[in-house]
DNA sequence: CTGAAAGCGCTAACAC
DNA sequence: GTGTTAGCGCTTTCAG
């Protein structure tokens, strides 16, 4: 199938270029390394913690101080050590944020928002990818814990009892994101996933479709996204729809191979509803390449990627979430916790939306 | 265009849910908050550093001791603070990486990879976020550099004066990813994107095409790919490639605008080579829209995003790049210079591949 | 407005 | 094998 031209893989090995040497060897006035406060506060003529004041809380230092101090830090180049700073403050600044994964948009937009909007306040975010089966939350949680991050946030509400248990003991605020429950662990950012689930078959149904299927991907959300769908659906009195799981996170690949499977197999659905705009786009694969006309002979419903859909595939219907909103008033949410304030509100349903293009 | 169904966008506002309170109130032994090792030793009956060895260096303690500590630290529910630990071993077992952005799979796929690889190690990567003018890059790494990471992951070789400076003070492992030179700042994994440039430019020579068009984010990298690519094309004397210019990151809607304005001047040209597979996606939308045969009508060359492309446009011919190679070996490399080793080879050119499949 | 003393929680050395 | 003694570099009291 694919074929490669000219690969150019040769590996240049470098002469051994002389790496950085690591201990001494240095003019620096210190033994071990780095410039610490008392290197700058001697140099300004100063006692330390004038130093720490005039980086942290500078209104309490005169004028003249603040720019003996500051000269004193530009010209050794101190950059102060936040591990020594978080330890003896007790807060690190430190954000923990943990995701399934960063590969699909999905989650990568609303990490992206957050780190932004954190960054702003002076918080770092520390990243952990807990893989779509989530066994490793346990673990990755106490390397986060460690860290003692004046916050977290989880994906999701579904959590072990350690979990749970930890993250009470650690007495930080905990924000959930993309899900929904009256009663999260701290404070949630998201919408309903059933709900939204509902929608989308109360939409297919007022389109007059009556023969459905369900291409998901075998993660919670989507579970439940796939409940909700068949509720409604049942409530119509329609039981047969046909259901294709395939492993998290859904790729293009095995969305395209679901719809194979459907459109080989007999009654084929006038309507599928799948897990992620990633599955929506390999089933919208499938369907083209057997010249099916979209959504005349199929319609396709999409979940989550709106300008991805909107550009390749003009007539992909798809749920609407603003990720990058989530992850804005995630932050918002946090930074208001952090702060000892209730947290603007405890649960925050951004809500989604059903959107349909002009068809194709 | 875009309509929106039944929008359940209702902001469901909780009771104010207690908050897990901060300070005191538990019937914890210590004054302040966590369990320290100083707990568990007691508890144990050892000295704290005996503690310290149970868990970092389990080979120099007995057996029984180790059974009786992890017994301790299991009831105390204990959470070694690495801030402390770094603070005192001054090793953070923290890695910074500095990406662009991670909402193009471009680097969110390889910050996964190397994430994986380095917790393996026992690492957690500190993500900085620069953006892609990179104007924030000074300021991220002073923020970054303070946390004392062991190791430092940046993307591109073009770095400000200030930027390389503090990077050398900081006397630690860096690594360049995702661009080469021969004289990196100590360490590189990467590919020439000059001659990649070039080779796409040969390869659409060879397919017979005469009249050319680039699409380019304004980005350094995707600039050198054009530049090169021009190069070769002038080499055979043609220099009449017309030139798109969209900001970075490159989107679908971007891309399709400059392809629409491609296709409506006069003398459109035969083949297209975008900087990214999201701009040739956008490219191919619109070349689609307009009921162009791809590749008979325009070629379309796209830039990194393999599977992507292979499923939706089976057309659509693009160059590899192995980006989780490209993460696993950033980890392996990085890990090698923090244990003091001189980095597997200083430059790693992983090379990449013009990938052409059957024409759709 | 500035400083001195004490300690955050851990680990590097050196004893025993 | 295990313990003792000193810090790591900063910030928190509390004085002046």
């Amino acid at each position: 199938m694919a074929r490669s031209a000219p690969a150019p893989s040769r590996r240049k090995t470098a002469d051994g270029k002389s790496a950085p040497e690591r201990p001494g060897g240095h003019a620096s006035s210190r033994s071990s390394g780095s410039v610490t406060l008392s290197d700058v506060a001697k140099l300004a003529g100063v006692s330390p913690i004038t130093v720490s004041r005039v980086l942290n809380r500078p209104e309490l230092v005169t004028q003249d101080t603040i720019d003996i101090v500051r000269e004193a830090i530009a010209r050794t180049g101190y950059v102060p050590n936040l591990l020594a700073g978080g330890l003896a403050s007790r807060r690190s600044r430190l954000v923990a944020a943990l995701v399934p994964t960063i590969a699909s948009s999905m989650f990568a937009e609303t990490v992206e928002s957050l780190t932004d909007r954190l960054a702003e306040a002076g918080y770092q975010v520390l990243l952990g990818l807990s893989g779509y089966p989530a066994v490793r939350e346990d673990d990755l949680l106490d390397a986060i814990l460690g860290r003692r991050p004046d916050g977290i946030l989880l994906t999701g509400i579904k959590h072990s009892p350690a979990t749970r248990q930890r993250l009470l003991a650690a007495r930080i605020p905990v924000v959930e994101i993309w899900d929904y429950t009256p009663t999260p662990i701290d404070t949630l950012v998201g919408f309903s996933h059933d709900e939204a689930g509902r929608e989308v078959a109360d939409y297919l149904l007022a389109k007059g479709h009556r023969r459905f299927a369900v291409v998901s991907a075998d993660d919670d959300r989507a579970a439940l996204r796939q409940k909700g769908f068949l509720a409604e659906l049942a409530a119509r009195d329609i039981t047969d729809a046909r259901i294709f799981t395939v492993p998290a996170p859904g790729t293009l690949g095995t969305g395209r191979e679901s719809a194979a499977r459907l459109l080989d197999g007999e009654a084929p659905p006038e309507a599928v509803f799948c897990s992620s705009d990633i599955l929506a786009q390999g089933v919208l694969a499938e369907a083209l390449s057997r010249g099916l006309s979209i959504p005349g002979d199929l319609a396709v419903m999409g979940f989550g990627d709106l300008d991805f859909a909107a550009h390749t595939f003009p007539a992909l219907t798809t749920v609407r979430i603003d990720r990058r909103a989530v992850g804005r008033l995630a932050a918002e949410t946090m930074l208001a916790r952090i702060d000892g304030r209730p947290g603007i509100e405890t649960v925050i349903d951004i809500g989604f939306q059903v959107i349909e293009r002009a068809s194709a």
